[in-house]
DNA sequence: GATAAAATGGACCAGCAAGTCCAAAACTTC
DNA sequence: GAAGTTTTGGACTTGCTGGTCCATTTTATC
């Protein structure tokens, strides 16, 4: 495969949405080569010409793409954070971005299926958290360079603090499919910030 | 399997906990009923005599085994929230205990794996998440009780808050192999816990 | 339109791992 | 110590799924 023709190219990216779709849907256990095929219409020897490492190449790449997504999903609110409602008006998308995706988490499933002998899954996650933070954490820069926010606040662990509690109750979603955890993480987490408005040190006496 | 003698109840044991480790040190993937037959010294006339729906059943009694170490595992200090020091010590234990655990987090593993597909896999998990929430709040309860927290807070919300952070630190931790996002979230949920002794009307305000 | 490269179809293979089965050994109980 | 039950060993079956292979068709390029 040495390039890629239009129609290669759109084959590849077939293949590549059928699999995530199939795999939003019944996780990825429950999805097989022969189900991606069925799903989309394609052989199996163009499964293998597009992603010749298999399955393994497959999921990483689907992996990818969720994670992509993820972010996505969160714009342009996400890159704007630079009032108190444009921070609910965040926490409000994201509620409802994860509220619809129910009770399956593409990603988590993907990860933890690939495991640890794929490396690339980890770094896949790593980099998505790492960008996601990324962009809290300049939210919460900018509020506190606008004095929203106590200047001892550390954006980075502000921020990490808040991504830990959206991950956390995007995961006891999973199994209770109530999106109250998350709610409850991103409102306490709001209000903290918010109260580190008023009264600087108060932030950091609990660390 | 009408009655379980000494030796045959010793044997399922056996086969649980030795289960039970090598998934701790492998993942659930990477763990064939071969390899705890081999792990465990036993035949797999035994395996499916003492656990007859096969291996669906087993990591099932691998999951309860592990959520119920969850809790032990923070014992005391769970169950003692009744000062900040005891409060503090309760998070040093949470972060030590899954800063050895590492990268892998067996519990995750296994219910992610049993998938949809197996209630009881959810069932566990959020049997686990209630009680633990439960456990928290009551801690929240007392210290509101006793003063240290204001009479606004709600103490079940504020601990799901928390819970959610800390699954969300250990979440990210099983990908940068890092505890920061753990150690962020507990210090923001006591931080805030504990600004809200002085301030009623501040904690719920971002709801 | 000839040639080379890419795309496609689908039969086939191989291996693994879950699960079955029956006979033999050990234990319990009387 | 005999009868019945539980426990154990391990060979065997079976189904599935990822992966290979090669012949054929289509597409690009000149």
């Amino acid at each position: 495969m040495r390039t890629l023709t239009r129609k290669g190219a759109a084959t590849r990216q077939r293949i590549l949405e059928g699999a995530a779709a199939l795999i939003r849907e019944h996780g990825v256990a429950d999805t097989t080569l022969d189900d991606v095929l069925a799903g989309t219409a394609t052989s199996k020897s163009q499964l293998f010409h597009y992603f010749p490492g298999g399955r393994e190449e497959l999921l990483l790449a689907v992996a990818r793409l969720e994670a992509d997504r993820v972010l996505e999903d969160q714009r342009p609110q996400l890159g704007d954070l630079t009032s108190w409602p444009a921070w609910q008006a965040w926490r409000d998308k994201v509620v409802d971005r994860y509220r619809r995706q129910g009770r399956l988490c593409p990603l988590n499933s993907v990860t933890s299926h690939l495991g640890s002998r794929t490396p690339g899954a980890q770094a896949v996650v790593t980099e998505l958290m790492r960008s996601w933070q990324a962009e809290i954490a300049a939210g919460v820069r900018h509020m506190r360079d606008a004095g929203e926010i106590g200047p001892d606040v550390d954006p980075d662990r502000a921020a990490a603090a808040l991504l830990a509690g959206i991950q956390g109750g995007v995961l006891i979603q999973m199994s209770t499919g109530e999106t109250t955890h998350l709610e409850a993480a991103l409102d306490m987490g709001l209000a903290h910030l918010r109260a580190g408005r008023a009264r600087p040190g108060r932030v950091a006496d609990g660390l």
